[in-house]
DNA sequence: TCCTTTTGGTATATTTTTGGACTATTCGAG
DNA sequence: CTCGAATAGTCCAAAAATATACCAAAAGGA
């Protein structure tokens, strides 16, 4: 990995070589990096030269120093893994599901088995008893949705409409929506999630696709509709 | 990284490695591990090096020590980041593409910026120079992608987008691309980013998307025609 | 049931490792 | 030349690791 002897490295290339080995997940959490004098010898440097870069990494946070006993990484979190899921607006959300889900359906009809089907429409069955109850209609709405991306059989299109699913502004989002879901509009609701059952049930990838799109639709009326009372 | 024989482990040490088995799945969540003594001989260290360790383990709530019986796993296996990422196939991966990137196209018809577009006219520029240099062409075609994807001015979508591209068969994928593009293929790739970036320019999200799905279409054939050979 | 084995729990004296501190010297660029 | 940085040593004290012994609770077999 390291030709030693190749540049004569100073204290702070070799705090960058830590650092970045830090910020790229080599080194984890509590990782304990090697003694000093081994430090020394594998960059080429002298143990003043690494002790100069160690201190510097702890003022930064990246790295924790414990006399007698070693150096230890702090974590310094590499923050853009959660900041954009964390700030992400309900729009920027919105936008997201838009492109997904639409072919989300397209793939269910693809890979999806029957047994899958019959959990939708299960689930279908239990919003269908819950027109006056929005908090149970919203609970089996999102399992739905799961269903259907499960049945996709895509690990990483699961993981990832996962990762969505903790979106922080996510649960503003549900409670707003609870606000709005009158029994009218979850009658709307499950009209169209039938209609996508249908779809996906006699094999119509497009049909299903495009209901699904003005379910997104309806859903992202009742969210302006309600974010501007 | 680490040569398991030749290097004296610590407690800090022997808690990572433990610890890095149980994210990752190796170690299931009732599962006992060896007995003390055993550990501290496949480790190489002593009895109360491999007590500290898993004392530390327990604070941390990674396992359950019971007096006489045994060490416990009490966790359960990080699945958050790496797991589906790291194994997507590239079928997987290229689905997903169709899910999202013709969206792209929408979104970007939508918010994008002329800056934007000169950006990305810029890279078929680049591209178009490259017919007989498919490395070059590649990186300004991932440059190009990219670009359109930042266009949309959505995080999340950008973020998700940067993850796909972390996928680990990312790599073998791209590598086939390069060996079956011919001139022919690339002149085909760069009549479509054409196409595409004139529908973005003329605002027409449809025919954006299309001609994306095109793109992708052309893309998924010269991938299958790569693995069938 | 009883007895043996296994397993973690505890204690301690000793050795090794590790960071901390200090100094004289060397090296290189301004 | 000068000045700052890197080097190459040395010694120290704290922490960790070792090695050993013995205890008590759990597990398992006769």
């Amino acid at each position: 990995m390291n030709a030693p002897g190749d540049q004569k490295l100073g204290a702070a290339d070799i705090a960058a070589l830590v650092r970045r080995e830090i910020s790229k997940g080599n080194l984890q959490l509590h990782d304990r990096l090697p003694p000093e004098r081994v430090l020394a010898e594998t960059y080429g440097a002298a143990r003043g030269t690494i002790r100069k870069a160690l201190t510097r990494l702890e003022e930064e946070g990246y790295v924790e120093i414990r006399a007698g006993s070693g150096t230890y990484v702090a974590h310094k979190p590499d923050r853009s893994t959660t900041d954009a899921i964390e700030n992400a607006t309900p729009l920027e959300l919105m936008d997201t599901r838009f492109a997904l889900e639409p072919h989300v359906c397209r793939l269910a009809v693809l890979h999806g088995r029957h047994s899958d089907f019959d959990r939708m429409e299960e689930l279908c069955t239990r919003m269908e008893a819950c027109t006056e109850d929005p908090v149970g209609f919203s609970e089996a709405d999102t399992e739905f949705h799961r269903a259907l991306v499960d049945s996709t059989r895509n690990g990483l299109l699961i993981w990832i409409i996962d990762q969505i699913g903790n979106v922080r502004s996510e649960d503003d989002w549900t409670r707003m929506r609870h606000l709005t879901l009158d029994a009218q509009t979850i009658r709307t609701y499950n009209v169209q999630h039938r209609q996508i059952m249908n779809a996906i049930r006699t094999r119509e990838p497009e049909r299903a696709a495009n209901i699904m799109k003005e379910h997104l639709e309806t859903a992202r009326l009742s969210l302006t509709r309600a974010s501007e009372t």
